[in-house]
DNA sequence: TACACTAAGTGGTATATACAACCTGACCAG
DNA sequence: CTGGTCAGGTTGTATATACCACTTAGTGTA
């Protein structure tokens, strides 16, 4: 049944169950076993089956009604997409082909707003790389990012036309990307915006700026993207209280 | 110390947690106090403290380091504004003041797309306001909000002017909103929206989709929205994983 | 028929306990 | 001075148990 070793037990019966969930085995709206089935059937008590299902019901997958049971949700759209990823990931998840371009890549000193931001001093020299996204051979976005650890330098050495920035800085540099906090608005792309993504100047174009974190809760990336407005959809999950 | 009574004692620990931290207490970067520590001096059980802590981990206040303690996370921006809110809940967070033009307001059928958001049969009678909303007087969004349950046809003749929809949904209806989907597009002012929101047409606009749920994972209402790009951002908070 | 009650099943809250994994600082041996 | 060990702190995982709040279906009574 569920093994002894490394991976947690709640962790295992949760991937368990979203498999389930995900491959259609269960289907939306129907109840999935009790939290005492669970219990008996994988055989682990019920607070550690407890474990599993909140933090699927926390990610959309399943919702609880007392005294009813629990849930399978309605699958959304934005299951996957809510997730903190970089471009690559982000374009995988909506089934399109990422390439990029790297514009330019550079160490440069940090100003008062993004020393600000990254919670250095200003001055510092940070990594920075702007590269141009395309999904599916289309241009569309442009991508400005600002890295700072100790040890950034390094990633002037990278390939980041084929690597990705954030499977490098987890896997490579052990500065695994975990919390962003993001802002959007709506803006209207100028004439060098327009002439890197094939567009008109004018044309709408989504503005996102990004601060991420590492597990640390220490800022590690603040990075600026113009989307294009015609090709590009943001979606997020509220929850209220 | 912590009541017995209709309010769970992790939520109370909770929110005097929450207090310490956004009341400045207890600064970023603190550490808190430990888990037990927390049990002995309100006299309660590990797990019951974890919950608490655990809680306001997933809400973005704290963060833990295994081996070292639980410590107060930077505030971030995004902390009030990243909840589902209605419109006038999500500018006094902003701590701008909100004002409310209804334009019209029916019970219309649903055509084929609305119903297969909120789950209905085509040509079911939902209620529909067109509002436009107003921040410190000045135009800032026209929210279109569909919503359905039973009994719906009963807000027509609620004030929508001045009462917020989501405050009678949950207070008086009994249909709290209590998550939410959203697409975010960039877009450009028509004509029509030009005129409405005081800009000019082909202006930067943020248009956002919104289905809303209620507790039982029901759909309750679809809103389309059209922001002004250059008085509102839209901020949101990802993780990974 | 209509209504109240009951019993069994569900998730929600709470306790007490134990060990693992990890971090830090103190101490000690080389 | 360097490196290793150890003790004691932290969070992470896990068990066993108990009772509460709520829902449902069935039962019984008026």
């Amino acid at each position: 049944m569920l093994k002894n070793g490394p991976v947690p037990r709640y962790y295992q019966l949760k991937e368990i169950i979203r498999q389930k969930v995900t491959g259609g085995l269960w289907g939306p709206g129907e109840s999935i076993p009790s939290e005492r089935e669970l219990c008996e059937q994988y055989g682990l008590s019920r607070m550690t089956a407890r474990q599993s299902i909140t933090e699927l019901v926390n990610e959309g997958y399943l919702y609880r009604e007392q005294g009813k049971g629990t849930f399978v949700a309605q699958p959304k759209i934005t299951q996957q997409l809510i997730q903190l990823t970089g471009f690559t990931e982000d374009m995988e998840a909506r089934a399109k082909l990422p390439a990029t371009q790297v514009l330019n890549h550079a160490m440069v000193p940090a100003d008062a707003t993004i020393a600000a931001m990254l919670r250095i001093k200003t001055g510092q020299l940070l990594f920075r790389v702007q590269r141009l996204r395309l999904a599916n051979g289309e241009p569309l976005a442009i991508e400005t990012s600002l890295v700072n650890f100790i040890g950034c330098e390094h990633l002037m050495d990278e390939d980041l036309e084929h690597d990705s920035l954030y499977q490098l800085l987890e896997k490579k540099y052990g500065q695994p990307p975990l919390e962003a906090d993001q802002e959007i608005e709506a803006r209207l792309a100028s004439e060098e915006e327009a002439r890197l993504l094939k567009i008109s100047k004018g044309d709408p174009v989504l503005l996102i700026r990004r601060s991420t974190y590492t597990d640390r809760n220490q800022p590690l990336e603040y990075a600026k993207s113009i989307y294009r407005g015609d090709k590009y959809r943001f979606y997020t999950r509220l929850n209220r209280k």
